[in-house]
DNA sequence: GACTAATTTATAATAGTTCTAGATTAATGG
DNA sequence: CCATTAATCTAGAACTATTATAAATTAGTC
């Protein structure tokens, strides 16, 4: 789990120096499940460190994720998106608004390659569902929690 | 399954006009599945028809989203990628070269999302492994073909 | 073949991100 | 503490993918 301490400790074993706007980005990524992009979080950190160039907060971010301690995606095409939860999940982005949902806990049924012949070893995977949240309409159709998608009924 | 003709049908049911700059977009998407960005496909289109523009590619390739005839990919983070295969599968990114592979066919098991309380309505979904084609070095490591990923043991 | 609205082109504009050079500062050791 | 120095920070330019604009061209229709 990502905290602000945990950072500043990694920050300090790979021998690069605790400053007062990197310690900025910290917290405000500290808990963070909004997936924010470079630009939402300079706005935030900018609140507390006026002045901060934009510079530092994306030197930070290409760091940390170095580092391992956030995760980079790609839900929309205009900019990254950051997470600093690096413990497996599911997303949910909203078409509507935009706004992408973590989905943890819970079973998510097993995703495998087919057996044999594929010429690609496989690390990770990631799983985006694409729909509607409740602020955006999610809430006026029925089905509600009980989506499920199979491969052979859903774009994949 | 995407063909040119097809697409030149849609055109003009949609009452579009068919152009020869059109025409060899189309024909570079037929049977593709290099999964190409705009830039890819301007290189090879201005092979056939010199002095195409660039805003003619975007143009037509975000007329066949818009028409569904193709989907759009967002694997990496500086450019869109276009798939005229709209027929539900995954994909495979090699984080090294960053080639897409199609992965179709065979049993990729049900992904679902939790049962009860998610704010959320799902239409499609997307997943994607990310690791090594042969080329860049999968060949080298053991399992090929029988990679398996499951929700507890892998980033997603 | 002429008409007209759609399309194309070249180019400028935009947005997100990266680079650069000079000013500043964290960490270290006296 | 203070001095040293390499790392870091800032402002702004540069860069890349994409979108917008306006004038020239052309597909489709009569």
């Amino acid at each position: 789990m990502f905290t602000a301490e945990h950072a500043i400790r990694r920050y300090r074993e790979t021998r690069r120096k605790i400053t007062p706007q990197r310690i900025a980005v910290f917290r405000a990524l500290e808990g963070n499940t909004s997936h924010p992009s470079a630009e939402d979080l300079f706005e935030s950190v900018a609140r507390s460190v006026p002045g901060i160039s934009r510079a530092t907060v994306y030197n930070t971010l290409e760091t940390l994720r170095e580092l391992g301690e956030v995760r980079e995606y790609h839900f929309q095409a205009d900019f990254r998106q950051f997470d600093p939860n690096t413990a497996p999940h599911h997303h949910c982005l909203c078409t509507d608004c935009g706004r992408v949902h973590d989905v943890h806990g819970g079973d998510f049924g097993t995703v495998r390659l087919p057996a044999g012949r594929l010429p690609f070893r496989a690390d990770s995977f990631s799983v985006t569902f694409y729909g509607h949240c409740d602020r955006c309409g999610g809430a006026k159709s029925s089905r509600r929690g009980r989506v499920a998608a199979h491969s052979h009924s859903s774009h994949m």
